[in-house]
DNA sequence: TAGACCCGTCGAACCGGTTCGACCCTCAAC
DNA sequence: GTTGAGGGTCGAACCGGTTCGACGGGTCTA
């Protein structure tokens, strides 16, 4: 593998000047310059990334923390990691993925050896034993989600609240009165997975003010328990009109369900989930939803990391907190419920 | 950031001797080992990545290359990723991740920059323009697929065309006579997917050996067209007895279809699929299928490509070429036909 | 008692880049 | 004609590890 030493010799220059020549640092004649390209191309020379890193004290790569847990969705995941990759790779950025259930010990690794620029962290918890290793380390760091303490890192995630508001008005407005929904498991609470009562909470909050029942569960995040789960609430709820889904397995089941019931959606029941884009159309989901948007996050992500990275944010430029703001997408699968005589 | 030279200074000792006293690659007495060891604790040393893959030419890192494309189905996807991550973890690697569309330029940029020490190629094509690149390369490769030319690579693969023989002989061992066969969409052929066709034509060989029909047809990777599709090649081919699946949206969506035809599997339709396990239960399909084992696949071709980079494989160790045995997983979607009156 | 050998340690060189300061040369200004 | 500024190039140092050869001192053997 040639070196810069070789295209130096080939060029008839020093060293440094061929440095100079490849990354414009400095100026050069243009006579140099196309020498030492020339070599270059010819021994086919590409720098050495451990010798660039020791030299610059930068590696132009980004850690990304993922955890890859049984109750969350594969599609969505994937879609969180390739909203980062493209991304990085578009700014110059390589990606170092750690799927490490130890996300703490892999974190300090891969920050404290220099491995890495910055780092983004998916499945971000409330509280979440990463925050405090990524305070210390020398490098950035963007969240994918929203813990108790955001202090020193930069934090996207989709705004919940807002999302539960919307989910639960957009009902209330066409006439529903009793409402059922459906959240991710209690243990996703448990572990920290706070978007579950942030969407709740603002969702109870919100039929309380617009005079609405609101019924929360908790349904299973795989089947066929989540298909069980919906088919007692709806047993158990036999007036309500509408459901709200915060739970990705139980929008994948519900069509079955449905069906089984010999119910459709919106002539008997509407419906509201909360899930990407992509997500409907791999699924055939037919369910109007709250678009969350993971590959987005993750861009905005990288694209403020790169930002810190490269210093291009002024001194003492505080730390964002950003909430994308839910958008809900119309599938058509909400309406007055039946019986409901009031004008549209 | 401490260094190796601060730890050395604390400990007493010239900088070389606290290289050897922490990679243990030469003698060292128990009582400077021990102070080194205490020095580099308190200063809280971690070896710059960068310096050390400079003067070791290795990185401890793997290149995993995958290409999310739209018809590949993401929970497959992120199981091959699994499987890859999780064995360079338990076996000192890190992992670079590249989704790069350009293949091609990524790797031969990963490479020529020696960031990584060898390279495990995901959606592997027929005629797969990265491998004259990765044979070109100085790092070792390992695929997970099947293409034309092996040559200087190992390569791992489900043995689809046992794959596609065990589905129709386990069928027409029932009785069966008629059957359709699923595959993914033609375009994925065209891409290179070798593995349709080699499903696809032992599949045509067993059924003519077997004295079978089969009616070989493409669905859409992607809902709800693939719903359609299925209506379509069931209307065609009423006295058929038998579907087999080797199209994951295929087997997602089939229990609907079925639902909506008044069918049910073994009953009125013998049904065998191939997809991971993993898959059969997020979506509780409740068809028996070939295991596609991509965790497997994906952990297989790590251990091979960490014992070629470690030297492990013996002088001139030929490049292996690996078909997973498929092991058809029984749920009870297969019976003999209706109307057969045979002994069981 | 001399020589051979082994163990533990050290200093120096090296991996392949980048970057700093110095130097030379040319050209413009006074 | 001298001085100053600035563009272009070079050599040397540096980043932070690893590794090679040499050396001192102790033990074992002849």
């Amino acid at each position: 593998m040639a070196t810069i030493g070789d295209v130096a010799r080939a060029a008839g220059v020093a060293r440094s000047t061929a440095s100079y020549a490849l990354t414009g640092k400095r100026a050069v004649s243009d006579e140099v310059r196309a020498r030492v390209r020339q070599a270059a191309m010819e021994l086919g020379y590409t720098p050495n990334a451990g010798a660039r890193a020791l030299a610059t004290s930068r590696s132009n790569v980004i850690g990304l923390l993922a955890q890859f847990l049984p109750d969350e969705f594969a599609p969505a995941m994937l879609q969180y990691i390739q909203g980062v990759t493209d991304t990085a790779r578009d700014l110059g950025y390589d990606i170092l993925l750690s799927s490490d259930a130890d996300g703490r010990g892999a974190l300090k690794r891969i920050t404290d050896s220099r491995m890495v620029d910055g780092v983004v962290l998916l499945n971000v918890a409330e509280q979440d034993d990463r925050l405090p290793v990524l305070r210390d380390a020398a490098q950035p760091g963007a969240l994918v989600g929203f813990p108790g303490d955001c202090t020193g890192v930069d934090v996207f995630d989709l705004d919940f609240e807002e999302a539960g508001r919307v989910m639960v008005e957009h009902l209330a407005r066409l006439g529903h009165r009793e409402l059922i929904l459906v959240s991710q498991p209690e243990h996703v609470i448990e572990r920290g997975g706070a978007y579950v009562w942030r969407l709740q909470n603002a969702a109870v909050e919100a039929a309380a003010v617009n005079g609405v029942v609101l019924h929360t569960r908790y349904g299973s995040s795989s089947q066929p328990q989540i298909g069980r789960d919906l088919h007692a609430f709806l047993d158990a709820h036999p007036n309500a009109t509408g459901l709200l889904l915060n739970n990705e397995a139980a929008a994948a089941a519900l069509p079955t369900v449905l069906h089984e019931r010999h119910l459709t959606a919106p002539g008997d029941l509407s419906v509201v989930g909360r899930y990407s884009d992509e997500f409907a159309r791999t699924f055939s989901l037919p369910y109007s939803s709250i678009e969350s948007a993971p590959d987005r996050l993750g861009r905005m992500a990288v694209r403020q990391l790169v930002r810190r990275i490269e210093g291009q944010v002024p001194e003492n430029d505080p730390y964002v907190v950003r909430f994308v703001a839910p958008e809900l997408v119309d599938r058509g699968s909400t309406a007055p419920p039946l019986g409901d005589a009031r004008e549209p």
